[in-house]
DNA sequence: ATTATATATTTCAATTATTGAAATATATAA
DNA sequence: TTATATATTTCAATAATTGAAATATATAAT
């Protein structure tokens, strides 16, 4: 039984990853920027502006990578860098209106009734997933 | 209101994605392999194989690079190439026995009742997510 | 059968992304 | 001050990925 068990554990892991990789999809598709930084901008949005080390973090990348990859949204012009004053030897990437409006856009792409079923599957699946992660 | 709509949908999904990631850090932390090459040996396992094209669509990758990442794991021992029969211009990759053996070592970290709470959540969770995704 | 077209994978050179280590700038403690 | 620690950037070396051509097989049309 405890094989089994496992095996039903790896089919259910698996499909909520491609679930929730069809929605990413879905969400980015016909975007120019990748997922990933979509994603990014989405955490910058939520989080007023991420700290260099929180997207090294978040991104499992070295600090190096994170100036690279924030390099490249700087120069398109979705974020910019803001020295923080409290400590001056952190940077912090916040968001430019163009990346503002980015964000916004994403999710015109769904009809309000279904960002209303989404919103209430979403916050169902996070009260579900509290109980074990 | 469909404002803070879109920013709870944000924020439910940016959690969903955190949570997913922490459960795949703990089930692949220690581990040699990379948490793509885990995800994929769990693939191979479920699914009696993959063929190459398969794995293609799967990591979002161009054909090349699945030659690439399947020759590390064929020179790691963990898979094996298999022409398909009925189709001899497809091939399969398939787990060898040490491949087998890595898959299903990675469960051993968790307790038989943490296991089993986790099977339930994923039902669950994928029940309410097939609803909308 | 032969030829033409299509599909699956591999190969490989060019490009792009990432690492790891040193450099820079600032902070904190002795 | 001086020493040590932390955050980010820089940059050369390494690794991963792409895109296009090559290889092998399959399918359809003549």
């Amino acid at each position: 039984m405890a094989e089994s068990n496992i095996e039903v554990i790896m089919r259910g892991m698996l499909e909520i990853q491609q679930k929730s990789r069809r929605f990413a999809d879905l969400l980015c598709e016909g975007e120019s920027l990748s997922q990933t930084q979509l994603i990014l901008l989405i955490q910058m949005k939520i989080n007023n502006g991420l700290k260099a080390s929180q997207i090294a973090e978040f991104l499992s990348v070295t600090p190096g990578a994170v100036t690279s990859i924030c390099d490249k949204l700087e120069k398109l012009g979705h974020i910019k860098r803001v020295r923080e004053n409290e400590d001056r030897r952190v940077v912090k990437m916040v968001l430019t209106d163009s990346g503002e409006k980015k964000v916004e856009e994403l999710f015109l792409k769904f009809p309000q009734g279904k960002l209303e079923e989404i919103e209430k599957v979403l916050l169902q699946v996070n009260q579900l997933m509290s109980t074990v992660f």
